[in-house]
DNA sequence: TAGTTACCCGAGCAAAACGCTTGGGTTAAG
DNA sequence: CTTAACCCAAGCGTTTTGCTCGGGTAACTA
């Protein structure tokens, strides 16, 4: 289990998908939006989460991305797993007796193991209990705002981004809503 | 929290570190060949491990790393928190508002909720545990052995290591300690 | 039918992180 | 004063990260 940033914008974005289940697919380009990821950033992570069948995608307009199963089945480590791929891999590639003789080099069991419970964690938390969260903290949806206008409406003006990887410093506010 | 391979080293490394504790300190040298992680990089980890006060250093010959605490006082997240440093940063820099009006953007409690619960889950398991873990494996630990030869006594002509950053294929077997 | 909307996909790219090397120190035991 | 060990900073090749660009293809709409 690797555990970066890349597994947060998978599953903040899933949870943006979580939250606005019930008004159809949603499209990336909102996604985009809302939560500041690069819309082809967006479509490798889908993706994979859509090989992973934990999305389902419609095309052509209207279309966009659905949750393939209920928010309730969905689970965190499946989202993370699904976008960092790599899992593990020990030091020594499997083998038993890489140090000499009977001395394994504990690496395998120690941090398989370890492993193994951050794994038990993270698959105790389903989205459906992120999606509360966010719910419970008062977060109001926009009821499909008309599809069409509304993002090509605002002359955003390309949006600043800048160049810094780990975009800790993201836009900030580029677009105020006003 | 970051969860990288570097963490994985530093954890296998003080677990080592552990087993031999009552022996007097331990040289990075004998963790590397043990451990087979480079010597300089072990320097690298330790040196936070020190700066973080989980370690200490005896300087000069018969010196070496020892736990700055008790092994039962020490725990996982400690240690990945020491060498992966910039642990979170959340998408917007710590501004409330980030997305317009009082839609703060969904990262911020968000993952930091999920990360704390994962740091409580690191926190719950400890030096002491692993430690035990590996001595109920049986593994052998050797009584410092003569401190001296041994290590510059294997003619083991360079280590064959694969540049493979991820040492996943690590050299294996290139001393068999016949 | 044409046009638009959206998913799809692969190549490539700059910046950062990873794992490690090199080459120097400084402290302290013998 | 030699040697064993920690200490430290600069740098280096590779991978990963986050992203852009430039193409597709499916489907809805007029």
């Amino acid at each position: 289990m690797r555990l970066t940033t890349k597994g947060r914008f998978a599953v903040t974005a899933m949870i943006d998908l979580g939250l606005r289940q019930n008004g159809g697919p949603v499209t990336l380009a909102a996604i985009s939006q809302r939560q500041q990821i690069s819309l082809s950033y967006l479509e490798q992570l889908f993706g994979k989460l859509r090989r992973h069948e934990l999305v389902e995608s419609t095309r052509g307009p209207g279309g966009g991305y659905t949750l393939a199963r209920k928010a309730s089945d969905i689970t965190v480590a499946e989202i993370i797993v699904s976008v960092d791929e790599p899992i593990d891999a020990t030091q020594c590639g499997g083998k038993e007796n890489c140090l000499g003789e009977g001395a394994r080099c504990m690496t395998h069991d120690l941090w398989a193991s370890l492993n193994v419970r951050m794994v038990e964690f993270l698959n105790s938390v389903t989205l459906q209990k992120l999606v509360d969260d966010q719910l419970a903290k008062g977060i109001q949806i926009e009821d499909k705002p008309s599809v069409k206008r509304a993002i090509s409406a605002m002359p955003m003006s390309k949006p600043i981004r800048i160049n810094a990887p780990n975009s800790v410093f993201a836009l900030g506010n580029a677009f105020s809503k006003t």
